[in-house]
DNA sequence: GGGCATATATTGTCGGACAATCAGACTATC
DNA sequence: GATAGTCTGATTGTCCGACAATATATGCCC
């Protein structure tokens, strides 16, 4: 084997972002605080001015500073979930996914989302629920009615008050959205399909009924694979990044 | 309604970033291929070259652009998991999940993992599989037998070949190793559990029978849970970040 | 105390500069 | 012919200094 391992010089601007991205973890600084101006952190690190922008912009990016609308001061900030989750569903369609691993995961999550919903919805979120899927029956083509179910998803999984399971869910429901779109144009009574199961998946959530509620997602989920077979959609189709 | 949005003056360096990220997602620019230099990039968009610098930190910082170990050119390449997946961890940590969430996350995923696992492990994954059981069952304390328990999950989802499901279940592991220290440290038969548990998991993925590895995994993570509370950690505790 | 004008600080962007070093060509050596 | 030295140009990392736009703080007035 190798004596040495390759020495590699970490830029200075790397370094900086990480030693501020250390204080951010740690909780010297917290969420909601301030950051120094430009010219005050570099004279701080020793560096220039430029130097800094250039880490600031990592710790941006990866959503822990951030400033609120129409400012310049930079606050540290949690990572909004939105903007990690785009960063995933990115990567996952890059790295060329296909219909079968996202069904997969669907069916691994969406059902554990329902079962917590049954047991955690609160009423509004029922009241959401209740009305995506009347919107979703109401819907006359796939342009309108994929959105709706997309959000059905996301409601459901956010009704089960586990962050994790959003964070997890959100990326499917990113990737879904484009494909899901082109097997409902190809399949005319998919929509009716989707309302029943939705109807009663919301039943179960809303009877607190936890294994009823995992039990449909599933049906409903599985229900969405054959759906696409139906639709002469390979299960090795690489799903596209929508928006 | 307002009539009016609040136009927001986009800083250059993000309009920047989005125009050659837009190129990386539609495939004009295709993993692999090297980035122009900088100065190129600056006359271009007709901007200084700082501007053009923080764009592409941007850009480093999402994976989507990266350079080879010890070269100066920027080439487009995919973004690797462990750097996505480290930022789904900070995040959810940040947020505050209990660790309630984080396990209720497992029994979705970890069994589904295994499941797919024992339908298309290779030969060689069971040997890594095996491998890490035994190193498991050999080790004397939490320091060593932590990172190989992270391990065993890990592989396990990897053998799913099932990206998504391994992109999903990296965070978990993150942000598992730091509790699961914790209770090991405090619960001496732990370890003795573990290792009984992934013997039986580890033998159904070998014999490809996927039911029976589901269900010994959900056992085990349902045991993990069990072990939380021998060990008195509260569901409600928010896991920290190691590393 | 609240509203307004003014001063100050800070950001976004620019231009230019320079050392370090990577990439390639070219040459000398065994 | 393969390997090691040398040279040259291109490119990056970092710095300095500057300036317009504007967010933020200060002070004043009522």
């Amino acid at each position: 084997m190798n004596l040495f391992e390759p020495l590699n010089h970490e830029p200075a601007y790397r370094m900086v972002a990480t030693a501020i991205e250390r204080k951010i973890v740690e909780r010297t600084l917290r969420a909601g605080d301030a950051l120094p101006a430009e010219t005050a952190l570099a004279e701080q690190f020793g560096v220039n001015r430029s130097t800094v922008r250039e880490a600031l912009r990592e710790l941006e990016t990866h959503g822990l500073v951030g400033r609120q609308a129409g400012g310049k001061k930079l606050y540290v900030t949690r990572p909004k979930r939105d903007r990690v989750s785009s960063g995933v569903s990115r990567a996952l369609a890059m790295h060329g996914v296909t219909f079968l691993e996202l069904w997969e995961s669907m069916m691994a999550i969406e059902p554990a989302a329902a079962r917590h919903a049954a047991d955690r919805r609160t009423e509004e979120e029922l009241e959401v629920i209740d009305r995506l899927v009347a919107a979703v029956a109401a819907s006359r083509d796939g342009r309108t009615a994929v959105p709706l179910v997309v959000d059905f998803f996301a409601t459901v999984a956010r009704a089960s008050h586990n962050q994790v399971l959003v964070m997890a869910q959100d990326p499917l429901n990113r990737l879904l959205a484009p494909t899901l779109s082109r097997m409902i144009d190809k399949l005319p009574q998919a929509r009716a399909r989707i309302t029943s199961a939705q109807r009663r998946i919301a039943a179960a959530i809303r009877d607190r009924n936890a294994e009823d509620a995992a039990e449909w997602m599933a049906k409903h989920i599985r229900d969405f694979k054959r759906g696409y077979e139906l639709a002469g959609i390979e299960l090795e189709y690489r799903v596209p990044l929508g928006s």
